[in-house]
DNA sequence: GTAATCCTTCCAGTAACTGGAAGGTCAAGC
DNA sequence: GCTTGACCTTCCAGTTACTGGAAGGATTAC
């Protein structure tokens, strides 16, 4: 029985780069991850290098598609901490979910704002070889 | 005639936190913006203090609302030096408007098909005591 | 055998602040 | 006049979430 089949039996064992394809983040993010406590130290080769099967692809798969979604690592952290425990509240996720949303509200409510200013202003900026700029003559007055 | 008067003649002179009061930002983050040479450096009175007057508030409400909108600080510099540009060309600041708008459409794009895949999910977790989750469900599968 | 490509660790740097220590200044109250 | 507390200054360190690079060992391909 080769040594990789002895730590990871059920499935293929894998070194870092492999998990990094398989999950969509980086080796360097995925050695951080451990770093930071976010996921449990990596089994180890008896060469020293880090040794993943396809439960630890999942997880780093999950905090891969968590983060893109704009979850911080500590609220990926909250979220690992209740995918792993069997007895979480669904209500706790939900929470965190919606908080997210709201985040992402306010800021597209913030952006919107903007655009709609920058969009008035450069649709009244001639935009030739003057100085004359309704842009910067809107940053210049109209404050306070 | 006072010391602040020779200074900032035409209006009201003040020390940093006023500054901070009036443009929203932080003393700290206007004493980094001066040492990053976003900004000039303040004036000074004779015990050293910096001393702000309104035309430095105005650049700094500026500055504050351009970063809360996700500009960055190399944004904010191309702004400000075209808007104490006496002989910029106008097209040049549309140019950057118009971009700018294409940079704010884009992440409003993002933020809100973040927000979809959230609100999907959230609304089809019950959000109750029990542990079944779509949420973290759909984190665990569809993978690879 | 050796060159290329892994892997390891550690140290530094990024953006854009933010906090804290050490020390000088100022305005108010007694 | 003196103290107290709230300012101000500078500088150094820490934050978030990585990312890059150097130094050195292991593996693989030809």
């Amino acid at each position: 029985m080769r040594d990789e089949a002895r730590r990871n039996y059920c499935d293929d064992a894998m070194n870092i780069s492999q998990a990094a394809v398989r999950s969509g983040l980086p080796p360097k993010t995925i050695r951080y991850y451990e770093d930071i406590g976010l996921v449990d130290p990596a089994l180890r080769r008896d060469n020293g290098y880090r040794d993943y099967g396809s439960r630890d692809v999942h997880l780093l798969r999950f905090l891969h598609r968590a983060r893109n979604l704009g979850f911080t690592v500590a609220d990926c952290r909250a979220l690992l901490s209740l995918y792993t425990d069997r007895k979480r509240r669904s209500a706790d996720v939900k929470e965190i979910a919606l908080n997210r949303i709201a985040d992402i509200d306010r800021k597209i409510g913030e952006l919107g704002e903007m655009r709609t200013v920058l969009a008035t202003l450069a649709d009244k900026c001639h935009g030739d070889e003057r100085p004359d700029c309704p842009i910067l003559d809107e940053f210049a007055a109209g404050q306070e």
